[in-house]
DNA sequence: TACGAAAGGTAGAATTTTCTACCGTAATAA
DNA sequence: TTATTACGGTAGAAAATTCTACCTTTCGTA
């Protein structure tokens, strides 16, 4: 990870640093593999959404910062300028007596999803060469276990 | 995670996320443990600096960069502001002909770095209680095998 | 009923982080 | 010898993100 390994091999070893590492690890890819393989036209969060939105299509503003751990402005700045573009369109829409902006993907971003999809079903086939059902079921178990212990050492409130 | 739980599950269930999820968790997690437990003057990344010069005191301002995701000006700008601070110093220095900067920590960065490192400690071993050593190899294992299996289709590079 | 909290959302300021460009030295290779 | 690249570092602009405050409606409950 750093060219001059044998300086920093004490400081990585930890559960909590390798976690970290492969979070950014993998945003790192995500923002390379989408230039490559997807569209330079929007960004991985980008492409998060559209993902929420096909799967969830009433989902709000607020849930959509929640997914993301982004605050609920940054997320409506995100929406306008993908609206801006083309991407999506946001309608007004009433529940109830509220109003709620009812996010819609637009053919232009329609393909766009389409194409990335396709592309991460492919890495999820790879990911189930690698990774038998067990495994990913330990692993997953291991992420949650961590994530109780901290939270019994203070209680985390996700922003 | 989210209130409305059903409603997301699906988006949430993959490894990726999961690993994100947690990322964020644990970011979350230390800046609430750091501002009960060890000082508000101090942020996580700033005390995860204390720690690196403790450990490695020639460690450049590239390398602390490297080791927290971050860009090298970034961190050039945090440490002036800890030596602002007063809680490091920093001290030119030469190694053949190049100048570089050491960073030495006052007094003062000391015992706020002791003070956390004790609370530290005290994780540590509610961590070892909860994961036997060959769980914490085996969920590095996971995380490695991750990374690399994402590094087989495109090469990732860290900035 | 009335009050406060929670949820959905926006605006603008403030802060954080990144992105260029630089400068100078060292090492390497053509 | 002369490029070229990498390393250590900085400055300033640009972009991303957060923070605060605000508006409106709903919901729970005292």
């Amino acid at each position: 990870m750093i060219k001059n390994i044998e300086r920093f091999t004490q400081l990585q070893e930890n559960l909590a640093y390798q976690i970290d590492y492969t979070a950014n690890f993998n945003r790192s890819f995500r923002r390379e593999f989408q230039m490559k393989y997807i569209s330079k036209d929007i960004s991985p969060d980008e492409f998060v959404i559209l993902y929420a939105i096909t799967n969830v299509p009433d989902i709000t503003q607020s849930e959509l910062a929640k997914l993301l751990f982004k605050g609920k402005a940054h997320i409506g700045k995100i929406l306008n300028d993908m609206e801006t573009r083309g991407i999506i369109k946001r309608a007004a829409e009433t529940r109830g007596n509220i109003i709620i902006k009812r996010n819609i993907i637009t053919p232009v971003g329609a393909e766009i999803y389409e194409k990335g999809n396709k592309e991460f079903q492919r890495i999820k086939s790879i990911m189930k060469k690698e990774f038998s059902d067990d495994d990913i079921k330990q692993f997953i178990l291991y992420l949650r276990k961590f994530r109780e212990v901290l939270n019994s050492i203070v209680d985390v409130k996700l922003k």
